[in-house]
DNA sequence: CTGAAAGCGCTAACAA
DNA sequence: TTGTTAGCGCTTTCAG
């Protein structure tokens, strides 16, 4: 591997001459600007991209740390991060938490460790400790859940209007009896249980503590959840899920009681995937604009580099809602 | 950020002092090195990683190239990359290429300009291209698809033998007439449609050109390949995919054509998902130890980093067929 | 056992 | 416009 000395040897030129030509200035004269852009191409050079980050005091990485990569939810974000960042020329390091805020703290100093640019994070666990590591010298995105009161930059969804919408559909296809399960210790799980029970009370009817679940976003906690659910002397006539892992779950739950979907229970979610449209009946549900909420964090993110002054920006998209046929208007039995 | 030397001032010692301690180097006296290990503490000294790769021309950092993010099969793997790599203090690059082969290309210069210590791949396209960049200074583990001739670590599954038992289930169960939708352009796809042609001439069949397709291994190829099939004069009676983005297309066709499953086509694939085993009925697959694949390339990559010359090894892993209801024994009609 | 000093490859003052 | 030089933070000879 040529190193910035040999071009400039071979050039007849300073390493300083090189390196202007390499940052494209344009205090070059055009005949030893040839010189050199010849013999980089004879050297095959490429500059050492960790000598110029010492010397930056920067990578020209981001880092992106998602609670559960198993999400297909995370896995669509993290394609678009990715496609932005490599667009901008920066790389991208991958973590994942799984859900532990010892885990998201460690990947937190990791990321400090190798002086990434910035951090696009999807929090697990407590503010406080995401919010004090933030001080630590890098940029922050937050996606998926706020971290209340951060001055932070922010790509979230419309949770509670969402949760809104999507149990609004149930109650006007003719589901009164609806229970939730939410996705613990998350602003996401509230907000859109919030949602839920303000859609409700919109309907004149009253929230039910029986009926809402906060458990951890998995499937097997939405299994388990679900089955209780279920087993309920008076069960529910329909469930609403707050993510895909937990629909799976409940599916699973639904399919084991031999319950058929939406008859006997119907059954709403956050969150498109593969399968929603492929089981069936196909699952209603709310879409995120995955693509959207990681290229617009990993733009902020980008932005906030540049400029980290600038003053932060929280950025509230709008999911869709795709009716099919698990919440389909219910036939009113007895 | 506090640096060596800060550290070298507090503790009234070099910073080569400091170094060696960091280094667990015997050749510290006690009394210094608690009086190092002092400084650091107070000062919350860590490292620059930046700085520390500089120097030994090589980072803790290995990159992942996977073919398809959105193949759950890359998402599992990814998974146990990045907890074994994590294990053993170092970080993950991951990039997707799309199946696009320059993609590839730019992605293993990134790599080899992020000065990473090893890269696992999944290799997309031609051989050429990934051989020649395998020169280019770092290690290299090849999985899913092997390169033929290529003197790399491997780690695949015993792709012939496993189609041929998922077919010789099918044929034993009745069908005869099996299609195979089977990804493009890979040793994988090739393999497994070789195990599918050996069982079924090991039961007398002849495979038939017309039922076998080689189709981009993605939904869209796979929805519609399998429409094709199933549109043909004499429609097979089932229909085997090598990869879950094929099965998930074709199941999507076979709904389109508002098609039975297994009575008027049995559906068989390669790698298990959420979904597999919730659709109705579930889907018959082979299972890849995805953990132990990557988990294996990982600890294959890292010896290979602290040993550059050892001979190369191809680890060949077992897949598990798990029989469920998409081919349950066929009712022969007529 | 410990410290001084060189140098990894690059960029940015500062001089010329 | 160009070159000289210092230095980013670390490790590792080489002396002592």
């Amino acid at each position: 591997m040529a190193s910035i000395k040999e071009v400039a040897r071979a050039a007849g030129v300073s390493t300083a001459t090189v390196s202007r030509v390499l940052a494209n200035s344009p205090h070059v004269r055009p005949a030893l600007r040839e010189r050199v852009l010849k013999a980089i191409k004879e050297l095959e050079y490429r500059p050492n991209l960790i000598a110029r980050s010492l010397r930056a005091q920067q990578t020209t990485t981001i880092g992106l740390i998602v609670s559960d990569i198993r999400n297909p939810f995370f896995t669509a974000i993290s394609r678009a991060v990715e496609d932005t960042a490599y667009e901008e020329g920066y790389s991208l390091i991958l973590c994942n938490t799984d859900e532990d805020p010892k885990k998201e703290s460690i990947y937190l100093n990791v990321m400090r460790d190798a002086n990434v640019a910035g951090v696009i994070l999807s929090p697990t666990g407590p503010t406080a400790a995401g919010l004090r590591e933030l001080e630590a010298g890098f940029a922050v995105v937050v996606i998926d859940r706020s971290i209340p009161d951060a001055d932070v930059d922010m790509v979230l969804l419309d949770n509670v209007d969402s949760a809104y919408r999507l149990t609004r559909h149930l109650l006007e296809n003719g589901y009164q009896r609806i229970a939730a399960i939410c996705g613990e210790r998350s602003t996401t799980g509230r907000e859109r249980c919030a949602g839920y029970e303000q859609a409700l009370r919109a309907y004149g009817l009253l929230p039910t503590a029986e009926l809402v679940r906060f458990v951890p976003p998995q499937i097997e906690a939405g299994y388990a959840a679900a089955l209780r659910l279920l087993d309920l002397p008076e069960p529910p006539e329909a469930l609403l899920t707050t993510n895909s892992l937990l629909a799976a779950g409940a599916l699973e739950a639904i399919r084991e009681r031999g319950l058929r979907i939406p008859d006997e229970v119907a059954l709403v979610t956050f969150d498109e995937t593969t399968w929603a449209s492929l089981v069936q009946p196909p699952i209603t549900l709310i879409e995120q604009p995955t693509y959207e909420i990681g290229k617009t964090a990993t733009e902020l993110l980008l932005q906030r580099v540049a400029e980290p002054e600038r003053p932060t920006r929280r950025v509230i998209l709008k999911g869709r809602l795709l009716v099919r046929g698990s919440s389909a208007p219910r036939v009113r039995c007895g």
